[in-house]
RNA sequence: GGAAGUUUAGCUCAGCCGGGAGAGCACCUGCCUUACAAGCAGGGGGUCAUAGGUUCGAACCCUAUAACUUCCACCA
């Protein structure tokens, strides 16, 4: 037999173990109708991306569920993926050509994408590398990435679909432009923030007068594209103005005063200049008062030929020109400070502007309410239920969905307009050549892409070869369970709910699993600026894969945020140390071959308490996991391998393991691999390295434990009384150790023990510690343990306790202080009197004995019945040291 | 303005169907006891944010209040 190493070293062993789950393939998913399907879907990550913690957190809690799942026996898929992620991988190469000195409009389109993809070979590898670093247990054999021929099929079948429908239209709207990526960004894109800006106080002259009409701005800029000014029709100090004609300054352009509701009265000066083509608000505004659209800025953020002298200035620049001259032109009242939300580009972080634009657009409120019934009538649930909340304020305030981008990498708009009559030509499939319309052939495509999550949304079922009716498709789909941060709800769920119903009219999965983010040990979010972040790769270096796992579950509440520091990563590589050590010692003492089939084992009261506790372990564990309560399970395991199992059962064990009585030894043995083997079994899902090279140590082991059967709840091993009956043992040693240490005795010095037990109990008693008599010695620090008709047999240099089977009397000679011994008997007294008093006072309420359940009032006068019986005992006692 | 969450030991957090307040870390005491010092044994420490209510019984359910967090809307 293989000899273990002393310590955990999870380095020595995790890729050699992730080769061998590979080569076994048993990750590869197989339709079997003899087995029910489970279908997990990962949240494909960024393909030239870095794993990051988060990946680390959601690959782990989907790794645990079909893990668990696979042992369960259903026949499991779990489909890994990447993402082409348009934008931010669009954003790194054109940075990368910026160093190079060009630009992607120099490359042109065709060596642009060229590149890009080059840029996806180079990295697209490193993401995979690295969640199999963590144990992920996917199909890799069906990688998929959004922008592969399936993927892409299924886009342009699903935005055919929707043109066809007249869901998606083409219109010029208010965007959100990013001048720096160029590109139009859904609102969903937008991350705002209080930005400390300034509030510019303008006085615009009234034509034909003296008069001016004061306007507040925190965008000067904007002031050439106004086309009027607007005041809220019930406010008395602009009455006589409304209808009125302003000359913009510096533009000289003639722009009506209107009145509208939108205004408030009440913040800046009561007027608002209107500038349609660059503000949400004012572009309804514009609507409502048929007002001319000025679009004042370049793609760039430059000042385009509208703004006359200050043609060509970044957005910035032409600011600080254009108050300087309103100063000049003694227009400008006064400059306040004033903090504003201010949108920035979730990916580069430049300052967005809202502009109309020509975009395409998905009409969503059609589509949403689906997707609202769905939740609603329970067919996907979401888990912690409460989110259920925040997507359904999603998808009720929802608007349309701007899905156009103007970039080169992602999918190109399916659709080709004829130079010749100016139709639109979608296709569901093939290229367009002619227009069906006028028959002339000068057909050009849309220059832009969608919006990466136009793909995403049909993550669940284009990866398996949707819109065709595959066998894959007919049998995974709808998948089981999705995994995935609360942030993505809006981005991601939201959407897949919507296609999903819409495309294949079922729900794309049953279960939404949400967690919450992971923060570092002082709250903060994890960011590159702060330098805060922590590296999964570095933590699975450090701890090894099996303690990043455990660590970023256990102790977590669904969907709640997490703190994580390297404290934790310790705790964790501490228990799993703790395990490696555990089977070192079961098999080092496995000498010859040794049975575990228990229907043939004398099982002793320590054996039967164990194999209780551990059935009860697994009947926990699997209904946790069951309602993906993964922390809660993960603590069941712990707690159960760590304090039931190396602390009391293999201690307990040991006198056997090194007594004389071979039979006994062999017995043992069995009890010790049958928990080992399960306790290896439960913990699998959670640290799957560490429990698949235990597993190889242990003998007779056919194939892996990534494939045995997860431990089955079996009443016939509850054991229940058995069971209840040797925490009287345990309370037992537990007393006589705290005994000890009341009074200083040095832990090696071996205590005579004598107890002294109710005749009506003795018979029982005596049969109980006599069992386990070896045990108790050894786990007290015993020299012996014997019964007697009273304390008096102990001497007088004695300190006792009360447990539940016995009185014990532990005579201690000189390190006995009388005086003390009475302070801390009348101290337990007090303690005793204080729990006779709850408990009686529970029962002399005639409406908790009438209406609280019957075992409840049962279990109580029980109570107190034995805290009645240990006062007289410590009475007594109290007395004798008088 | 709308929505969701949090408030429990010194710190970080669990706490299921309402039925004697828990873990890890930290702290104190004693131990290298032949699996493990990444360990063992023993211990201290909580007005479960506040105020009401429902209930035989509330950390848990209801109402209000306070503080903090997040998301959405939005300040021209």
């Amino acid at each position: 037999m293989k000899e273990m190493q002393t310590t955990y070293t999870p380095g020595q062993f995790e890729d050699a173990i992730y080769e061998k789950w590979l080569k076994s393939g048993a990750f590869s998913a197989k339709i079997d109708p003899d087995k029910v399907p489970f279908t997990v879907m990962m949240p494909p990550p960024n393909v030239t991306g870095q794993l990051h913690i988060g990946h680390a957190l959601d690959e782990t809690m989907q790794d645990i569920v079909v893990r668990f799942k696979r042992m369960q026996g259903y026949a499991v898929l779990w489909q890994p993926g990447v993402d082409h992620a348009s934008l931010a991988t669009e954003h790194k190469i054109v940075e990368k050509l910026r160093e190079e000195g060009t630009t992607k409009e120099e490359l042109g389109r065709e060596e642009f994408l060229r590149r890009a993809w080059a840029w996806k070979e180079q990295y697209g590898g490193r993401i995979v590398e690295q969640l199999k670093k963590l144990g992920s247990s996917c199909d890799w054999s069906r990688l998929a990435f959004t922008m592969d021929e399936k993927c892409s099929r299924a886009v342009r079948e699903a935005f055919f679909r929707l043109y066809e429908a007249g869901l998606i239209y083409r219109g010029s709207r208010i965007i959100n432009w990013c001048p720096d990526c160029k590109t139009a960004l859904s609102d969903e894109e937008v991350s705002w923030s209080e930005d400390a800006g300034h509030f510019w106080y303008f006085k615009y002259p009234v034509e034909g007068s003296d008069e001016f009409l004061t306007i507040a701005t925190t965008r000067p800029e904007t002031m050439l594209g106004d086309t009027a000014v607007a005041v809220n029709p019930a406010d008395k100090r602009y009455a006589s103005l409304v209808g009125k004609t302003l000359i913009l300054p510096l533009v000289g352009r003639r722009i009506p005063v209107v009145a509208d509701s939108y205004v408030d009265p009440a913040f800046g000066t009561g007027a608002v200049k209107i500038t349609p083509a660059h503000d949400p608000n004012d572009f309804e505004v514009g609507l409502r008062h048929d007002l001319p659209m000025i679009r004042i800025l370049n793609d760039d953020g430059t000042i385009n030929k509208e703004g006359g002298v200050y043609e060509g200035l970044d957005r910035y620049e032409a600011r600080r020109r254009i108050v300087e001259d309103m100063e000049k032109e003694g227009l400008l009242l006064k400059v306040e400070a004033h903090t504003h939300n201010v949108g920035h580009c979730h990916r580069c972080n430049a300052t967005l502007e809202p502009l109309v634009s020509k975009q395409w657009f998905v009409s969503m409120q059609t589509l949403a309410k689906p997707a609202i019934d769905a939740v609603a009538k329970n067919k996907t649930k979401f888990t912690p239920d409460r989110f259920a909340k925040i997507y359904y304020n999603w998808l009720e305030n929802i608007r349309d969905w701007c899905i156009s981008r103007q970039l080169w990498w992602g999918h190109r708009i399916p659709v080709w307009y004829c130079a010749d009559c100016g139709a639109e030509v979608v296709t569901p499939k093939d290229d367009p050549t002619v227009c069906p319309h006028c028959g002339g052939t000068n057909l050009s495509q849309d220059e832009d892409c969608l919006d990466t999550w136009f793909s995403s949304a049909l993550w669940p079922f284009s990866t398996l070869g949707w819109p065709e009716e595959t066998p894959e498709y007919k049998y995974f789909y709808p998948t089981d369970v999705l995994v995935t941060g609360y942030d993505i709800i809006p981005f991601w769920v939201m959407r897949m709910m919507v296609s999903g119903l819409r495309y294949t009219k079922k729900v794309p999965f049953r279960d939404v699993l949400i967690h919450g983010l992971l923060r570092d040990d002082q709250g903060r979010k994890m960011s590159k600026s702060l330098g805060n972040g922590v590296d999964p790769i570095e933590v699975i270096q450090n701890y090894g894969a099996d303690s990043l796992r455990l660590a970023l579950i256990s102790g977590v509440a669904p969907g709640n945020d997490t703190r994580i520091s390297n404290a934790k990563f310790e705790a964790s590589r501490n228990f799993l140390n703790k395990i490696w050590n555990a089977s070192r010692f079961v098999l080092m003492n496995v000498k010859e071959e040794i049975s575990e089939d228990l229907s043939k084992v004398k099982l002793q009261p320590a054996d039967r308490w164990i194999i209780s506790h551990l059935m009860t372990t697994v009947r926990e564990v699997t209904l946790a996991l069951q309602k993906y309560d993964l922390g809660i399970a993960a603590d069941k395991v712990m707690s159960f391998a760590w304090e039931d199992f190396c602390d009391w059962y293999i201690e307990l064990s040991k006198p056997a393991l090194y007594g004389t009585d071979d039979e006994r030894r062999r017995q043992t043995l069995s009890v010790l691999l049958f928990v080992l083997r399960n306790t290896l079994k439960l913990l699998h899902p959670f640290a799957p390295f560490i429990t698949e090279e235990i597993w190889s140590y242990l003998p007779g082991n056919e194939g892996l434990i990534l494939t045995a059967d997860f431990p089955r709840y079996n009443s016939r091993l509850a054991y229940r009384e058995e069971a209840k009956s040797f925490e009287g043992i345990i309370e037992l040693i537990k007393a006589i150790r705290a005994i000890k240490v009341s009074v200083n005795c040095p832990p090696a010095k071996k205590v005579h023990v004598y107890l002294v037990t109710d005749p009506r109990q003795l018979q029982g008693v005596k049969r109980l510690v006599g069992l386990n008599k070896q045990s108790i010695l050894r786990l007290a620090g015993a020299s012996e343990v014997e019964f007697s008709e009273s304390g008096e047999a102990a001497g007088d240099k004695t300190v006792s306790q009360v447990v539940s089977i016995a009185h014990i009397f532990v005579p201690l000679g000189e390190l006995v202080n009388i005086e003390e011994e009475r302070a801390r008997i009348q101290k337990e007294l007090l303690k005793v009197e204080e729990e006779i008093a709850r408990a009686s006072g529970k029962l002399a309420n005639q409406n908790f004995v009438a209406k609280a359940p019957k075992k409840l009032v049962d279990d109580e006068r029980a109570k107190l019945e034995k805290y009645m019986d240990m006062k007289q005992k410590l009475a007594v006692r109290l007395a004798a040291l008088a």
